[in-house]
DNA sequence: GTGAATAGCT
């Protein structure tokens, strides 16, 4: 017969000749000689992946009496788009007198990644430390990636700095292992050790770089990275651009986000689109965020994926434009129907929540059969946003019953529920059975919703000793619960000692200093009050005015603190005015003041 | 036909 190397040259590509040599070979009993044919069965196992037909190469693998590592080595690695299969083929393996090679531990390693199995990629490690591969770059780029990726970053590190020699690709899988798992100011730093080794960074380096800025907030290393980008030409990918959108967005830099944005004109995707979207949301420019949804459908003829749509109804949440937020909802439900994915629900639960409809959140969230934890959480927030305590309650024992644990958000949302709706012991109750029973570590958060809860119920005392018990000096979110717990109880000498406490320690809030000053006012002290006021106007910050939102008829209207500019100013403010009467029949707690304007329409 | 990534989101 002819040389088995030739006619499979001949017969490469094709299926009916594959086949008719395979059976040749396997007659012939070719294959059984183990010198010479051992490449040519890994080059026809590769042949076999390459049509592609698994379960060929895996039949002439197993029909050949003789597995020679390049053997195993092909029938492994033609598994790499199958890592559940891969992996049983590696148990096959090393439970044989056969070691594996290179490119088998590269493969082995990067399937523990996609299969999330740790325990496994660990031992698989081990074994190639055994048997001389630690200093591998190929398996060393494998084992950075994998320990990286399931959160294991320190033995990461240590795969990486163990390496012989590195190349491009070893250092890239380190810095893009540090950025996706949130160590990003390392993965600056490992880019910065890449250049001083030589290394300059393609394309694949440089969004790896990009997602490190995005989440450092390194807007000088991010525009220097968009500066060499444009000098290298490297920027060209839509991917890459998409990336340095994003970046700006994330450094709250959004019109620069914008400008490239709008240089890459006809080079858009809809993610590019939708990267723009949730950027100017997250930046609080909803009307933005919106109109460059109309803008991407109308204009350009793109239909928005679900991350658009999410960016959207975030913007929706942002400024209460509840027909804005229907209207997504309205169109998720044409493009997407049932199939939403939970961080769309979660968004549309989000926006219902805050834009006012609680009981359309309570829809689309009971309509949802797989629910995740942050999806229970914006449910409990919609409901206690709305003051229904009991409902926030009764939401979070259904979620315990049907198995999610709650997490520290999950408490949250809960205690702030429990506090706005009045409910103090139930509150007092959860949190210390969260501290106890759930081992969650109170934050900032947590504390200065417990001691809202008791400075509301006029248990200022209490809540200042929880405060003392506090680790660490409490932040600004604890500092105004307990001061304006004092300001509602009439002039205790508690509130007096904690308002100078806070005074003292200057904080950089400056509309913390309001409620300080408050209550300096009403024990009496003007001399502190004016000396409040000084430090205020010496610190050169002017307090950002909060503001509220609500929608009538469809137009949106703000209205912040001290302006009276609303054309219908007079009407609401009588309305309050009878609304204040009423909550005061009622004997209500009220602010003594109370001034509505409005900064426009959006 | 061994390794890095394929953007955006609660």
């Amino acid at each position: 017969m002819r040389n088995p190397k030739s006619l499979l040259s001949s017969c490469i590509r094709d299926p009916k000749a594959l086949s008719t040599l395979h059976a040749l070979l396997t007659v012939s009993g070719t294959l059984s000689s183990p010198s010479s044919i051992a490449d040519s069965l890994s080059r026809l196992i590769f042949s076999y992946a390459r049509l592609p037909d698994l379960p060929s190469a895996l039949l002439l693998f197993d029909s050949s009496p003789h597995k020679p590592i390049s053997a195993w080595s092909a029938i492994i690695v033609s598994h790499s788009r199958h890592p559940h299969h891969l992996l049983g083929l590696y148990h096959r393996m090393i439970s044989g007198p056969t070691t594996p090679d290179s490119p088998i531990f590269s493969v082995a390693l990067k399937a523990c990644a996609a299969s999330s199995d740790l325990d496994l990629g660990r031992s698989i490690w081990a074994r190639a430390v055994d048997s001389g591969y630690k200093g591998d770059a190929f398996v060393g780029s494998s084992a950075v990636k994998m320990f990286a990726e399931l959160g294991a970053v320190e033995d990461a590190r240590r795969v990486f700095e163990g390496m012989r020699r590195r190349d491009l690709v070893s250092w890239t899988s380190m810095v893009s292992g540090l950025a996706r798992a949130g160590f990003a100011v390392d993965a600056v730093e490992t880019f910065r050790r890449m250049r001083s080794d030589g290394y300059e960074g393609d394309g694949v380096a440089m969004l790896a770089l990009l997602r490190a800025c995005a989440a450092v907030g390194d807007l000088r290393l991010g525009r220097s990275v968009h500066g060499r980008l444009l000098r290298c030409n490297v920027g060209g990918s839509m991917e890459i651009e998409t990336s340095v959108v994003d970046m700006y967005v994330k450094n709250g830099e959004a019109h620069l986000a914008v400008r490239v944005f709008e240089a890459m004109r006809g080079r858009r995707s809809a993610v590019t689109w939708g990267a723009l979207i949730s950027g100017l949301a997250q930046n609080g420019l909803a009307a933005d965020a919106l109109r460059r949804l109309i803008e991407m459908q109308r204009l350009h003829g793109l239909c928005p994926d679900s991350a658009a749509l999410v960016g959207a109804l975030s913007a929706c949440s942002q400024t209460g434009s509840l027909e804005s937020g229907k209207s997504v909802h309205g169109f998720m439900m044409r493009r997407l129907g049932l199939g939403l994915k939970p961080v769309s629900v979660t968004a549309l639960v989000d926006m219902y929540g805050k834009c006012g409809s609680p009981g359309s959140a309570e829809a689309v969230f009971c309509q949802t059969g797989a629910k995740d934890p942050i999806m229970w959480n914006a449910m409990i927030s919609a409901y206690g946003a709305h003051g229904l305590g009991r409902e926030a309650l009764s939401l979070f024992l259904e979620m315990r019953e049907a198995g999610v644990t709650p997490d520290g958000v999950t408490f949250s949302s809960l205690l702030s529920a429990l506090s706005h709706a009045g409910m103090v012991e139930e509150g007092l109750a959860w949190f210390k059975r969260m501290v106890g029973e759930f081992r969650v570590r109170p934050d900032e958060r947590h504390s200065a919703c417990v001691v809202d809860l008791l400075a509301r119920s006029g248990r200022i005392e209490e809540a200042k000793r929880l405060v003392d018990l506090m680790e660490g000096e409490p932040g600004t979110a604890v500092w105004a619960a307990l001061l304006a717990g004092c300001q509602n109880s009439k002039g205790s000498e508690t509130g007096l000692a904690v308002a100078r406490r806070v005074f003292e320690a200057r904080p950089d809030d400056v509309g913390i200093y309001t409620l300080v000053s408050n209550v300096f006012a009403k024990a009496g002290r003007w001399e502190l009050v004016a000396e409040a006021r000084k430090a205020v106007k010496d610190s050169g910050r002017r307090k950002v005015p909060g503001y509220s939102a609500v929608e009538v008829d469809g137009a949106v209207h703000g209205f912040v603190m001290e302006d009276k500019s609303h054309p219908q100013f007079g009407m609401i403010k009588q309305v309050l005015g009878r609304l204040y009467q009423q909550m005061r029949r009622m004997d209500c707690a009220l602010e003594e003041e109370f001034e509505v304007l409005d900064f426009g329409k959006f």
